[in-house]
DNA sequence: TCTGGGGTCCTAGGACCC
DNA sequence: TCTGGGGTCCTAGGACCC
């Protein structure tokens, strides 16, 4: 049977929230990513910022170099955005129920017989355009088409505020002239193999043999290849699919060196996975250290753990005993971080959200506190409703306020958002 | 140009067991 | 003396995506 597949995707996201908000930043190039003189990227530009070439993922001082003097820099919200997605999302259940958010600002919803109650798809997609509009004020584009990857490249083909519609009959007139790239999984890497022989476009790569695609990308890349060149992908959508994983990581705004500021950023990290763990009713039993020296060389160490923890303590002694194995000497660092994966069977947040965080809720007042022996069912003090700065915290706080006095305001960046006293 | 942060999934080798 | 095949788990790295 086949099945339509619509994907939405709100135009520029963080830009045009931004713009929503700030009615004197409407009509003017504007950035949401690292500052200007800071060691990031761009993580949204507004459409006037990319008449000049600006683009997601490009290191801000080229940005800088490129956009004019009135362009507005901001840092992102990601609180904010996550509301408005969430507003988002919650209006689109409304046209279907079942819908999987992929990102903050994409989803996709299988509106299969939808026909019979609201019209042809391109009325179904109208329908999911003026919810956005009337939930949170922006456009976003959507593609329709008989599965995701359709769906998804129907959607980038007219931004912003696009609406395709791709019948089965048509996905193959669609797919054939496309760049080979638009398939999934042929990037930066994958794709100068193919277009080492001469292959450009979709069409091209539908040319080579099941055969010839697995010997040049490993049996299961090449298979994937080899059917999404004909139009053929998932055509599932999954409803309240749950993470994988949690982890939290920093980039210096300059290598450090020194062990005691490596140790605490860890214990920081150690803090926010565990507090995400918690609130989302997780335990995980792999974590994972992650280090990025000078020239961007990265290394991951896991280990496995005998019982699943949510326990910032137990995540951060793991993480530096595997940075204490890694025997990296005192090689500048560049980034560091920490990650929680490999739920215990059946207790993730779908089936039992809040299992473990029941000793969390005490209300007790942790703040100053040494945290050191509050319990062992994973509570610590940097719970009881967040307002109360860690000691470790604030000892972060301040090598970083530090460092921010050294190079200038704003060259720090951490992670997702949060309330600060 | 000099590369964020948060993710997902896959591969490949080695250990270990039967 | 030399040497199996399969399954599972763990680990490191990498490609890719938004």
């Amino acid at each position: 049977m086949t099945r339509l597949i619509l994907h939405l995707d709100l135009d520029a996201f963080f830009a045009a929230l931004e713009q929503r908000d700030h009615p004197e930043w409407r009509g003017l190039p504007l950035v949401v990513g690292a500052a200007p003189g800071g060691r990031g990227v761009v993580a949204t530009c507004s459409y006037e910022a990319r008449r000049y070439g600006v683009h997601s993922a490009m290191p801000i001082g080229e940005a800088v170099r490129r956009l004019p003097p009135e362009t507005v820099y901001v840092r992102p919200q990601m609180a904010r955005y996550a509301e408005a997605s969430r507003q988002v999302m919650t209006a689109l259940e409304r046209l279907s129920p079942v819908i999987e958010p992929v990102s903050v600002d994409e989803a996709f919803l299988d509106v299969t017989g939808l026909e019979r109650l609201i019209g042809p798809p391109e009325a179904i997609g109208r329908q999911a355009k003026m919810l956005v509009q009337e939930t949170v004020g922006l456009t976003a584009s959507v593609g329709i088409g008989p599965n995701r990857l359709i769906a998804k490249l129907a959607s980038e083909r007219d931004k912003p505020d696009g609406l395709t519609v791709v019948p089965s009959e048509t996905v193959q007139a669609f797919l054939d002239p496309l760049p080979l790239t638009v398939l999934r999984g042929l990037g930066r890497r994958t794709a100068p193999k193919l277009r080492a022989l001469g292959l450009e476009t979709v069409a091209d790569v539908r040319a080579l043999s099941l055969e010839h695609l697995r010997r040049l990308l490993g049996a299961h890349q090449g298979t994937r290849i080899y059917q999404q060149a004909r139009g053929l992908a998932e055509d599932r959508v999954e409803v309240g699919r749950s993470r994988q994983s949690i982890s939290k990581e920093t980039t210096f705004p300059e290598d450090v060196t020194d062990p005691a500021l490596l140790r605490e950023t860890l214990r920081w990290a150690a803090q926010e996975v565990a507090y995400l763990a918690r609130h989302g009713g997780y335990q995980g039993t792999v974590v994972t250290l992650k280090i990025r020296f000078r020239g961007f060389e990265t290394h991951t160490r896991t280990q496995t753990l005998r019982m699943p923890t949510a326990d910032d303590r137990t995540l951060f002694r793991t993480a530096w005993a595997l940075l204490e194995a890694g025997r990296w000497g005192a090689r500048p660092v560049r980034l560091i971080g920490l990650g929680l994966s490999a739920w215990a069977q059946g207790l993730d947040a779908a089936v039992q959200p809040d299992l473990f965080s029941g000793a969390n809720r005490s209300g007790a007042d942790w703040s100053g506190a040494n945290c050191s022996d509050v319990n062992r069912s994973g509570a610590t003090c940097s719970d009881a409703n967040r307002a109360p700065v860690t000691p470790t915290e604030t000892r972060l706080n301040e090598t970083l306020d530090a460092i921010r006095a050294r190079f200038g305001p704003g060259v720090i960046q951490r992670g997702g958002q949060r309330r600060r006293p």
